[in-house]
DNA sequence: TATCCGTGGTG
DNA sequence: TCACCAAGGAT
């Protein structure tokens, strides 16, 4: 067992030191990102936060881009078939976000007159909304006042207010107490918080190298003024691909998404040759999770109905 | 609560 | 090079 010296003691900073210094950051170097743009509507911020789900912001600008031209309104992509809704979701990747917005867009027509909701509680009861997703379309599409815990929030309060290198594996209680505590209680103050915040641990307080010699909060980090300890936690168990069901799924599914109409049964077949069994369960999987449709003729295609 | 669900860039 | 990671949600 190596020895480490144990972390320096150190209070919790000042709040309000914190917002000033946060606030200030996001006004000086936030990024200039499509859907922050004045004037987008809801939808708008509801299509960039669901692509934005454990997706890369450079790899969701051409698409949120063209979704947008496409599909103005939640009621122009309720009028399209889900599977041209997984067409052009592209390689983003889970591609069943892409049916659930498809879903939300109907839910929205359906239920809301085909505007999107501002209210949280109506939010988290769209098809691929959850808690996070709900606050942020809120918060940064009509400016209420709730706290916004993403992975980048996480980190930022686990290190500057807890003391912490890493937030706990999956959000607990006290991590959603912590950010309703610093939650600043003007409203229009709260709501760039929150989008600061997210910024500044995408940008500087990032999970890999953060740039500590670059952040504007650096001398009221707990975690650095206890000498920035290792993290205690368990090792992350990492994402398994090779040979898994997702890969398999995703191969299949690039073939449905690239061919003009329905695929024969055979072209299939040749997406994965590697395990047969395996290849026909994950395909089953896909007809059951909507994103494929089996045709009377034997044939497989893209969602066209429900 | 732990696990599953894609894709591709990168330190 | 390759494990890690990226504005989570559903079950």
């Amino acid at each position: 067992m190596p020895h480490r010296p144990d972390p320096a003691p150190a209070p919790p900073p000042e709040i309000g030191a914190l917002h000033e210094r946060v606030l200030r950051f996001y006004a000086e170097q936030a990024r200039d990102l499509p859907w922050r743009t004045p004037g987008v509507s809801p939808w708008g911020v509801l299509v960039s936060e669901i692509m934005l789900q454990q997706t890369p912001v450079l790899r969701v600008l051409p698409r949120w881009r063209e979704w947008m031209e496409r599909w103005p309104t939640p009621g122009d992509l309720a009028a399209a078939p889900p599977g041209d809704a997984v067409r052009h979701w592209d390689r983003l990747g889970y591609p069943r976000r892409a049916l659930r917005l498809h879903a939300a867009a109907v839910a929205i027509v359906e239920q809301h007159g085909g505007e999107v909701p501002a209210d949280h509680a109506a939010l988290l009861a769209l098809p691929g909304i959850g808690v996070y997703t709900a606050a942020a379309v809120a918060v940064f599409a009509f400016g209420q006042r709730h706290a916004v815990v993403d992975t980048n929030v996480r980190r930022v309060l686990a290190r500057a207010v807890t003391g912490d290198a890493e937030p706990a594996p999956a959000l607990t209680r006290a991590e959603s107490r912590l950010a309703e505590e610093v939650l600043p209680d003007d409203r229009p103050t709260a709501a760039r918080w929150s989008i600061a915040v997210m910024e500044l641990g995408a940008l500087v307080c990032t999970a890999r190298s953060p740039r500590c010699d670059a952040c504007p909060i650096a001398d009221l980090c707990r975690w650095t003024r206890r000498g920035r300890p290792a993290s205690t936690g368990p090792a992350r168990r990492g994402q398994a691909w090779a040979g898994t069901d997702r890969q398999v799924r995703g191969r299949l599914l690039a073939v449905l998404r690239e061919a003009p109409g329905p695929v024969t049964p055979d072209i299939l077949q040749a997406a994965w040759t590697t395990d047969p069994v395996q290849r026909e369960r994950c395909l089953d999987s896909l007809v059951a999770d909507g994103l494929v449709e089996p045709l009377e003729d034997g044939t497989f295609t893209l969602p066209r109905t429900r």
